[in-house]
DNA sequence: GTCCAGGGATTCA
DNA sequence: TGAATCCATGGA
């Protein structure tokens, strides 16, 4: 087991790891998390002066693990939006949750398995298809399954493995991925608009999965998703409880908050579950 | 038994 | 354009 340390005065790893953004990281009795990191399975905890990621064999280097946690962000301008807005001040607790640099295709893909589903079910959806239809990496760990074995695998098993009426949605988005190597570096090289355009092309994605997919996994900081928390707590926050739609929800937080409006709505949605506003 | 979950697709006015 | 309805599943 070898291991290191990464400093950093400015990060919450539960926080960056509970807050729905990612779904293939289970943590054990000793707070610690397992999951890959920047495509190596990791152990990591945090630390008072920083975040110790531990490894069986081979770790990732550090800038890929710092990169991972977007752990170079200063997020100081982020801190600023929320503490000068006296309704959003109390997810201040919440300093040091960061935006995950996660892969593209998990991301695009449990984001479909999201759909009027809950994080703990999502987690389990997740371990299920690894389990079932993952590659074996080095300590024999399943990794979350490509494209192409998503795209070989029966819609039934699919729908075995928990997805219900998801399957096909995800059936299709794998097949057309697998023909198309290349159409996620291309939405990546997109500005947000195109990019966005793209993704909603994809069975089973609507306007909140393509902004979390675009989110979490292309990292198009503007975007934001608009799911039923956000729904909720925006209703409450900022629109006396009326009933607002989502377009209009979407279309405020993104033109209230710009690039930040990613980091802000994540702060929003944690800061909603966890009771904070 | 009923409601809810990081909604989307389809139908119908 | 916009509202209503259906869709699997499991925990609360």
């Amino acid at each position: 087991m070898t291991s290191y340390l990464i400093s950093s005065k400015d990060f919450n790893l539960d926080a960056t790891l509970d807050s729905g953004q990612v779904f293939g990281f289970r943590k054990d009795s000793d707070g610690a998390y397992e999951g890959e990191v920047a495509g190596v399975w990791t152990r990591v905890h945090a630390d008072k002066s920083g975040l110790v990621v531990e490894g069986e064999e081979g770790l990732p280097d550090r800038e890929a693990v710092s990169r991972y946690f977007d752990l170079a962000r200063d997020l100081s301008s982020v801190y600023a939006v929320i503490a000068e807005d006296e309704r959003l001040r109390p997810a201040l607790a919440l300093k040091g949750l960061r935006l995950i640099r996660q892969d593209a295709w998990e991301a695009l893909a449990c984001f479909i398995i999201s759909a009027n589903n809950n994080v703990k079910r999502i987690r389990g959806i997740w371990k299920n298809l690894s389990d079932r239809l993952g590659e074996a990496g080095p300590a024999g760990r399943k990794r979350f399954p490509s494209p192409p074995r998503l795209a070989s695998a029966h819609e039934r098993l699919l729908r075995e493995l928990g997805l219900g009426y998801r399957a096909p949605f995800l059936s299709r988005t794998a097949l057309y991925v697998s023909k198309n190597p290349g159409c996620l570096d291309h939405i990546r090289a997109c500005g947000y608009e195109e990019a966005k355009a793209r993704v909603l092309a994809f069975p089973g994605i609507g306007e909140k999965v393509a902004d979390c997919a675009l989110l979490y996994g292309f990292q198009k900081y503007e975007a934001f998703p608009v799911d039923v928390w956000i729904l909720r707590a925006m209703r409450k926050l900022y629109f006396r409880n009326r009933s607002v739609s989502e377009d209009r929800i979407r279309a405020y937080g993104q033109k209230k908050w710009g690039v930040q409006a990613g980091y802000v709505q994540q702060y929003v949605f944690h800061g909603a579950r966890t009771g904070l506003l």
